[in-house]
DNA sequence: CCCCAATTGCTAAATAGTTATCAATCAGTT
DNA sequence: AACTGATTGATAACTATTTAGCAATTGGGG
C-alpha cells in the first residue's frame, strides 16, 4: 500500500540526516534493557540508529501488551517535546540496540532552522495515527484468528520472508487481549494449517507472503503493513 | 484536561486564527449530511467553524462504528495533506454544521511562511494519538460496563453538564465491538444505578461528573504504571 | 390522530472465552 | 547428565457474549 513508511529518517534529506544524527548522542543498550518507561516525563527525542526495540505496556499484574516493534531509522517520543503529555508506553531493547537520543532543547531548535524536520516528523506521526486507526478498528470487526495474524505479520515486520517472532505465548495472548488458553487454540489452528511453527519462546512464519494473502483474503480491508 | 486540547484553533495566535479563517471557504451542512467518505483522497483540511460532525466508519453492512465527535475548533483531514493515505473516516454532520474548508495548496504554503501553524498542527496530532493509545488500551484493559461509560463520556464531552447522547443503542453497540444484547444489558445496569437515563434514540446523562469519578473510581489504572 | 417502520426490551439456545489445574517439554545451570 | 524454573499443551467447569427470535414502545408522516 501507498502511504509512506512510519519511519523518520526516511523522511529526511541526507543531510539532515547527518546534522541530526551529528547533534545527537548514540546510547547503547543490551537485551532487555529499559530505555524509557510509561509516565516518563523528561522530554527528548530518540531516534533507533541499531537493532529493534520493543514498545508495550507493563500491567501492574507483570503483564506486557506489546504494542509494537520499532526498527532502525524509527523515532520515538516526540510527544515528550511538543506537548507535555507523559509517555504512553515502555519501550525496552529487543536484541542490542543503538539510539541517537536528541535532548529537546536541541531539537526544538533544529525544527526552528530547518522546517523541513518540522515536516517529517508530523508526516510519520500521521502515518502512525493512520495505522492506529486502522488497527483499532480491525479490533473491533476481526475474529481471534484474524486478529493474531495480524499481530504476529505487525511484530515480523522487521525480520526477513522468514520470520521468527521471539516472545511468549502469555505475552501475545496478553497483547491481544485474550487468555493464553484462547490463544493457544487459535495458534494450534494455525500451526495445522501450516502457516506458522511453534516453538519454545518463538514462533516462526515460514511465509509471511502466504500469511498476508490469507489475511487479506480473510479481511477484504487490504493491510496497511508493508515490507 | 491536562496535556492540551485536541482542537487545532487552540494552539493558535489570533493572528494566524483570522488568516487561516480568511484563506478558507466556509461550507455548511445539514443535519445527517456527509462531509467526508472513508477512502477518498482529495486532500484538504477541514476546520469545524461552528456545530459538531460525527466521526466514524460505516461497515459494509450498515452498521456505524463511531469514533468520536467532533467539536468547534477541531480539524480533520490533516493526514490527506501530508501523506498520501485515504481518510480512515466518513464525517457527517452533527446537527447543522459549518465548516472552513482550506484547499490542500494553500495550507501548505501558509504552512511554509508560518512555522508556527505547522507545530500546531503537529501538537493536536500528537495530542490525538496519546488519546488514541489511551483508547486501544483501555479497550483491552477494561470490562464492558467500564468502556460503555468511558465511550458515553467522551461522546457527551460537548455537552453541558447534563449531557444527551443522541444515538441508537445498535450504533454504540457496534461502537465498543459487542452485540446489542450485551450493551443493553449494560445500560440498563447502568440505569438502575442511576448514572443515565434511557430514552428513545437518546441517552441522558444526569450528572456528568458523577459518571466521571464513578469511572476514575473503577479505573485504578492511573496514567502512570509502575512495574 | 392513527399507522407504520424503526428502535428498544427481553428471552433462550448456542458459542466463544475464562479460570483453574496439572502434566509434559524446554533450555540453561550445576 | 541431572536438576530446575519457565513455558507450553491440554482439559473441565464456569461465565460472558452472540445469534435469532418476538413483543412492546416510540415518534414522525400521512
Amino acid at each position: 500500500m501507498q502511504g509512506g513508511s512510519p519511519a523518520l529518517m526516511t523522511h529526511l534529506s541526507p543531510a539532515l540526516r547527518q546534522t541530526l544524527t551529528y547533534q545527537s548522542n548514540v546510547i547503547k543498550y543490551a537485551d532487555g534493557q529499559l530505555i524509557h518507561s510509561r509516565g516518563d516525563i523528561k522530554p527528548g527525542l530518540s531516534i533507533i540508529k541499531k537493532g529493534v526495540a520493543n514498545v508495550g505496556v507493563y500491567g501492574v499484574d507483570g503483564t506486557f501488551i506489546m504494542a509494537g516493534l520499532l526498527g532502525a531509522g524509527e523515532c520515538f517520543g516526540e510527544f515528550t517535546i511538543f506537548t507535555e503529555l507523559p509517555r504512553t508506553h515502555d519501550v525496552s531493547a529487543n536484541g542490542d540496540v543503538e539510539i541517537h537520543q536528541l535532548e529537546a532543547g536541541r531539537f526544538t531548535k533544529l525544527c526552528d532552522e530547518e522546517p523541513e524536520l518540522l515536516k517529517a516528523v508530523l508526516k510519520t506521526t500521521l502515518i502512525r495515527t493512520h495505522i492506529l486507526l486502522e488497527l483499532l478498528d480491525s479490533m473491533r470487526r476481526l475474529p481471534l484468528k484474524e486478529r493474531t495474524v495480524k499481530l504476529m505479520l505487525s511484530l515480523s515486520y522487521h525480520s526477513g520472508r522468514i520470520a521468527q517472532i521471539r516472545t511468549r505465548q502469555s505475552d501475545l495472548a496478553d497483547s491481544l487481549g485474550v487468555s493464553r488458553v484462547s490463544l493457544g487454540k487459535v495458534l494450534k489452528q494455525l500451526q495445522t494449517e501450516e502457516m506458522i511453527i511453534l516453538g519454545y519462546r518463538v514462533i516462526t512464519i515460514p511465509d509471511r507472503e502466504k500469511m498476508e494473502r490469507w489475511l487479506e483474503a480473510k479481511n477484504n480491508t487490504p493491510l496497511i503493513i508493508k515490507k
